[in-house]
DNA sequence: GTGGCACATCTAGTATGGCAGTGCGTACAA
DNA sequence: TTGTACGCACTGCCATACTAGATGTGCCAC
């Protein structure tokens, strides 16, 4: 586990995170790997008592997500993990792609031996991997670190903020459709072609990389379809759980 | 029974608008307007006196336009129009126009003629104005349905959360800079391009439509340079008292 | 046995009070 | 005159109390 990212946008270097800070990250987690799965219930009483918070940082850490797209706030009802909906993680897709893609003809233009280095570093720390927990972090660092040599770390907010819903799935696919390994040629052969100058080459490598996320999906869709928005007809609850 | 189709993330039409969303909707505006310009204070306290609401929709409204990079917290200290970051306003513009640039292919491939007619109607709405009060929400009304058009919709989400400091440099310069009428004729020649299924002409005509901001960036930096952040030099404080 | 209404009990939304950190004005010392 | 220490007043942060709305449950009439 990296201890401190570079280029994080974060002041806490002085200054301690804030509970706000603390729920969001914490609760983004448990959705993000699943611990608690799409459609579950997240009270807000329940969660700031599982934190050991009051309501109103769990709250606001709630109105994030919301807005992220990650849970879904019913009023008067409670707050839900939102379903994996397949419309919005093909167009999270498209954004990130659109923004990625666009991003190369800078990062190819500004691109040097030092910062070549400096990928080839991630890079092997990649191929050193053995588990999507350790790859998971590698991946992003990898993606990012090509839009800050771009010139647009800032993007990688947007990016980050569309893709809730793919990282989910993107972290189930982790899991076992597309082997690290191949993710990591991926990543090589993308590194390769910039490192060469072809952009062409390496538009379309990136391309095709973050596409493989969409074909994970459909695998995922099918092995476990109760973590999907269905596309048609109700389900608006999956069982009655009948409480009392 | 599902009363509220999903796929529509606003349950506004059926249910009133919170006052945490009025909180919001009124600052931004507030903001963009600017009515309160760059570097102005916005008190939780104040603003929920002018609002006449409490300051939980409040607070939590600004933690939103934070998130939108709008808003400058500073813990402890007090909460700040944040000021034109120009670096920022041009990486805004990089995520807006990765975006809608990508988004064209699609939209001239479904293009249809009672698509078009629909757009004709917002293009003669256009020429209809006569103040940037009037054409600014058509304009917005133009860029998202073109991404409506192309099944990108949600991608209009990701675009307005990334464009915070664009809007506000819009809006000053649709006072001005650039004229209503060369706005819209712009549009009008990217209509006609996606009508013609002239995706390389459309792309171009979108391309510079939109950069078209960042000339205005300029002029208003020359004009206001009070309203931005100054990019060189540390300006971190004006001066240091070093008490203790 | 069935349909409908009322209540008990959840929920999130909102209001408010106390707390802790910071900047700035002021007064004092060199 | 200049530099420094100190305290007040202000800020946002967090905790708690209260409100209104939605839902499941069970009683009761039929």
């Amino acid at each position: 586990m990296a201890p401190s990212l570079p280029g994080e946008p974060t002041p806490s270097a002085v200054r301690p995170p804030s509970n706000r800070e603390l729920a969001y990250e914490h609760i983004r987690e448990l959705i993000v790997r699943g611990d608690e799965p799409p459609g579950a219930l997240l009270s807000e009483n329940d969660l700031a008592l599982r934190l050991d918070l009051s309501r109103t940082p769990v709250r606001e850490a709630l109105l994030l997500l919301a807005q992220e797209g990650l849970v879904d706030v019913r009023p008067q009802r409670g707050s839900y993990v939102s379903l994996i909906d397949p419309d919005m993680v093909r167009q999270a897709q498209f954004i990130r792609e659109a923004i990625e893609i666009a991003s190369l003809e800078a990062c190819v233009a500004k691109w040097t031996p030092e910062l070549g280095a400096e990928v080839e570093g991630i890079l092997a720390a990649q191929d050193a991997c053995s588990t999507p927990e350790e790859f998971y972090p590698l991946d992003e660092h990898f993606h990012r670190t090509l839009l800050g040599i771009a010139g647009h770390d800032f993007a990688w907010a947007a990016v980050q903020s569309a893709k809730g819903h793919l990282d989910r799935a993107r972290y189930l696919g982790l899991s076992g459709y597309r082997s690290i390994a191949e993710y990591a040629a991926d990543h090589r052969r993308l590194h390769d072609a910039i490192a060469s100058g072809s952009l062409d080459t390496a538009q379309e490598e990136l391309r095709s990389h973050l596409r493989f996320v969409l074909d994970d999906l459909d695998q995922i869709q099918t092995a476990r379809p109760e973590l999907f928005r269905v596309p048609r007809g109700p389900e608006r609850r999956p069982a009655r759980p009948a409480r009392r």
